[in-house]
DNA sequence: CTGAAAGCGCTAACAA
DNA sequence: TTGTTAGCGCTTTCAG
């Protein structure tokens, strides 16, 4: 590590105020904050000399005054989880894409996967820097005892949904998939089965679970054979699977994940001492990230539309800013069938086979 | 997609102001507003009073009016190309872990690569909503015809310099990390190479081809011979890259990418179509990110030190924040040598084979 | 259509 | 140590 030559620092320059503006224009400040919020107002002469001594200061309204006396903010705060995960960062530019058409802006508050972090953001919120929150965390954010929803802003959430909370909420049927999973692996006579779970406080990976099992019963397998390995939604956790994975004398011929980042640890790990995905494993993962059709083989995933997410979120919480009731929403996760499954390597013994139910509309 | 029960909206409820507190424990504003900012001046009878009120009212500082009064907002806009790439999201962890430290907050302004956003951060400055910028963008953004730096606040770089414009920046040494890459396939006795470059006007784009180029002259090679594909540090375009490789009677040996992605969009296209890294080529990357050591075969990468460059470019606006004239930075940027490189399928026939110089302490 | 004046909630002189 | 006062820059009645 070495110096450069260092820079020339520069001094805050007092930029033109409203007061500058009236007083170039000869008219009073009341008829420039007119000119600019409500120009119909205005005789078109005052406006145009407004117009021509703003252009001339280089003029640009305080927003901290604005908001003080207008008591918003147009900001909405977004609490993510961890704002270095793929998942998120789709989400935040739907959000954002949503929110700027409507004239929002977007604080971004990342909990980097840390409890701690949640007080200063609930400040944020009692502090009045923002209009609402729009929340990708189930935890609703503590601080100085008191929880964020106490601050009594518009909010809701993305997928997830924060029970009992009565917020609105728009994410995929995560039960729904799970069982389109299960139909998936079914299909291709697969007969025994790993699941890669996520944290276990998760109502998301609950269900997916739920959704798995339940498919997997309907095809009348008992879902005791099910191998189920603990999990967090990230890369070592798949790779952990993995390898309980090997070191199994009946391994299951078929894994779900409850995240992408686990199948592809868990694919990784495996194929790296010699287990062949998908001829010797199938893998579906969850999530659909960008990653997961770079990695080889493909991976078959179920795909959340994570930017669609995000745009209906934020449409969820300019409803909120408008007095409206939003209602939660339920969004489509189809299955994408890629490299990653295939049928089991030789047919299990069982005489019986089922045919898996026809796919539901969805 | 279909609708869930709606939520019950909440009503924005008026907070307690300095005044309720005041009233309610039977002092001045002034002296509530000494207890929480100097404590010390205020007696401990007062201070206990003012803090039971506090704890009382629920009461917090609203920020809007602060800043109105205080002239500064805590806050520092961070100007990021594309929030949904995996390299910048880890520098904003850097740079958020120092910016809480010093109590600042920050507000991401995500370009999404469109030049159409930059006007609303450049606003965003004028009307005086932060403190100082931090950005990972080469270009200065401009809008409503006036550069963001013309608003005077302090501004610093990281990972980019600003030609011309004197701000200070922490980044790595691009020129001498393009001469690591080519050193190390040198040594491995490779002649014939492949560039995949960034895009063309990317100073450190410029500044890695011209180390790759220096070191392979310094061995003796002729860089005419080397094949020069266009890029853009993204996935498709080492694709784009790969498939030019595959047409090519003559195939470069080594390829050096200018970013892990276009390396990995690179090496998936030539493994598709039978070719084997690294038996058949060796492929470099260029930053580390977190895909580089989970693709097939593990990517041999020079590593930016993302967490660090955040930390540092922070503590470089912290410093100009204090009216300091911080020095320019550079970070050391390792090659990470992993699978992805090899010597060649069979050495090249030329006779005389020079010894790469040792590797300069770094 | 326009201006005067009253604050939004807070902090920082200045007195007391 | 504390209270009084005067705004920070803006919007919005209320008169004119």
């Amino acid at each position: 590590m070495k110096k450069a030559q260092p820079a020339t620092s520069r001094s805050p320059r007092r930029s033109a105020t409203i007061h500058d503006v009236a007083k170039r224009a000869g008219v009073s400040t009341a008829t420039v904050s007119r000119a600019l919020a409500t120009p119909d107002l205005v005789s078109d002469e005052a406006r145009a000399r407004v117009m021509a001594a703003i252009k001339a200061t280089g003029y640009t309204p305080n927003v901290a005054a604005r908001n003080l006396r207008a008591r918003r903010t147009m900001m909405v705060l977004v609490i993510v989880p961890n704002i270095a995960n793929d998942f998120f960062a789709e989400i935040l530019r739907g959000i954002d894409d949503e929110l700027v058409a409507s004239g929002y802006g977007l604080i971004i508050g990342n909990l980097d996967n840390k409890e701690e972090r949640e007080p200063r953001y609930v400040d944020l919120v009692f502090s009045g820097q923002v209009d609402a929150v729009l929340s990708l965390s189930a935890r609703v954010p503590i601080g100085n005892g008191r929880a964020m929803t106490a601050a009594g802003l518009p909010m809701a959430t993305i997928c997830v949904g924060v029970p009992e909370s009565g917020l609105p909420f728009v994410m995929v049927d995560n039960h729904k998939a799970g069982l389109a999973a299960a139909r998936h692996l079914v299909e291709l006579d697969h007969r025994r089965f790993g699941y890669i779970a996520g944290p276990a406080d998760n109502m998301n990976d609950v269900q997916r679970r739920a959704g798995f099992v339940a498919g997997l019963e309907a095809a009348g397998i008992d879902s005791c054979q099910t191998v189920f390995w603990p999990g967090d939604f990230y890369f070592d956790a798949g790779a952990a699977a993995g390898r309980d994975f090997l070191s199994r004398a009946e391994r299951p011929t078929a894994i779900f994940a409850a995240s992408d980042y686990m199948a592809i640890g868990f694919m990784k790990t495996v194929t790296l001492r010699g287990v062949r995905v998908p001829e010797d494993v199938s893998v579906v993962g969850f999530d659909g990230i960008q990653f997961s059709e770079v990695v080889a083989p493909t991976l078959t995933t179920i795909r959340q539309p994570r930017h669609e997410l995000g745009r209906v979120g934020a449409r969820l919480i300019l409803e909120c800013l408008k007095g409206e009731m939003p209602a939660s929403t339920y969004l489509d996760a189809p299955l994408l069938v890629r490299e990653s499954t295939a049928p089991p390597p030789k047919l299990a013994g069982r005489a019986r086979r089922r045919r898996a139910p026809a796919p539901a509309a969805s």
